[in-house]
DNA sequence: GTATTTATTGCAATATTTTGCAAGTTTTTA
DNA sequence: TAAAAACTTGCAAAATATTGCAATAAATAC
């Protein structure tokens, strides 16, 4: 039998039965249980099912993928999140925004951290459903079917009625001269409203996103406080952000 | 069996009988019960119940696990949403409430037809996430993280800003003269705003919810207008509600 | 065509997690 | 207060994961 053809068998077996055993699939595709671990590693890797010990279960309802956007990068990503992690601590009150690299960064919050968490992600929520100590409130609104987030009025007013310690932003574009930018007007208000809720704003950017710029205007780059990147805190790249006052890390 | 798959069997005991002892988890599942008082400990950190001496009971001010129910009756449900199908006419702005018969009903949305769906349900956008032309907008708000669905202040105040043709409902209980009741207080607060905010009121209810009551008072019966249940509408069980002034279906 | 690379699979050695048991402690009950 | 039931803790056995490696098959280059 060919991989594909397995991987598909997989899929079947646990949409059908919600949860499925390595042993049972080893006897039934014929196959070693490595194998199997593997197959369930890819495919959870691609969101299409959880894996656990001892098999695999379909996700919850909560919608967790994004499908327009590729996964690409993750590896620089869980770098940028594992050092914005750094900056959560017990008991905040943080604004959580949408993005690949935010996502990352809910996946690494230990289980026993107790926060609440302010966002407009449906990825973050998935992520967050099984943490036993968040308190996670869901910013309602329009829904766009392309980033899986929420957007519009509705999730500006709710974003108004929190004072968080934190806001962790993903960035679109940033600029020396013409600031943080997006590609789309509501996302520009909803982000200037996070970042003016929030005590502190950390951006997680990539090195690619940096010295770019698009059409919709957020505010100038010293909106944020603490700027994270996937290099060194020493590139020379980001000297001109450090000569405005931004903290790099 | 996977242990996922145990914590699973363990919450939907719980959610249905509302208490279980250790022994008879022990028995049931064919584990120790050292095992089952670990796996109550693990789900009730993550909030999903309460351990008490002797086992576990459910969370009082909780709905019962999304999950547990799911599988529960699904056929049932399906019968409730077709025919429940019929009131939803294009363009119309509808409300849908938690609950997995209104997810039954959303996979049943023609997928050209128009509609505004505002919902507190994320396994509903779930499903709608693939409509092409609805325009899903979802109610945010605090996490309830068994139900899959939001709730509280937030939740409310969203429902606040629309005027719905239609409200789609689903019951917890439902009694001539105890009226419709659940078993939370906030959630009842939540569906009596939304009976509030729409124009008509549809309830749907399978057969077992009839004639019962919880805690929780949302209004009288008179406040939906139409009852869609899985049995014939001229089950004499319903003429109650018929001279009530209900419509049934 | 053959050689080289690449991907896949099973196996073995080594962690890690889960589970059941036993001994001792606390709580409940009568 | 004594007996019974339930809980806690520590530990060893079993189950499951991880890693590296070799054998095989498939793809690609030469």
């Amino acid at each position: 039998m060919i991989k594909d053809e397995r991987l598909e068998q997989i899929l079947e077996q646990v949409s059908r039965a919600r949860s499925v055993s390595l042993t049972d699939l080893s006897a039934s595709l014929n196959v070693s249980e490595d194998t199997i671990r593997r197959d369930i590693k890819i495919l959870s890797e691609k969101g299409l099912l959880k894996a656990v010990r001892g098999g695999a279960v379909a996700h919850s309802p909560i919608p967790h993928h994004f499908r327009a956007r590729e996964k690409h990068d993750m590896a620089r990503k869980r770098i940028v999140a594992s050092k914005a992690l750094q900056f959560i601590k017990e008991g905040q009150v943080i604004f959580l925004d949408g993005g690949t690299s935010i996502q990352a960064l809910a996946e690494l919050i230990p289980a026993d951290m107790k926060l609440t968490v302010v966002t407009h992600s449906f990825p973050v929520v998935s992520v967050l459903e099984d943490h036993p100590t968040a308190e996670v409130i869901f910013a309602g609104g329009r829904l766009c079917k392309t980033a899986f987030t929420t957007i519009g009025y509705e999730t500006i007013q709710t974003f108004k009625n929190f004072r968080a310690d934190l806001c962790l932003m993903s960035v679109c574009s940033i600029h020396p001269t013409m600031g943080l930018t997006t590609v789309n007007h509501e996302e520009a208000q909803l982000k200037r409203t996070m970042m003016e809720m929030a005590g502190q704003t950390i951006a997680l950017s990539t090195m690619d996103k940096l010295n770019t710029a698009e059409s919709f205007y957020i505010g100038p780059v010293t909106d944020v406080d603490i700027i994270v990147t996937d290099t060194e805190p020493t590139d020379e790249r980001l000297n001109v952000y450090k000569e405005a006052g931004i903290t790099i890390f």
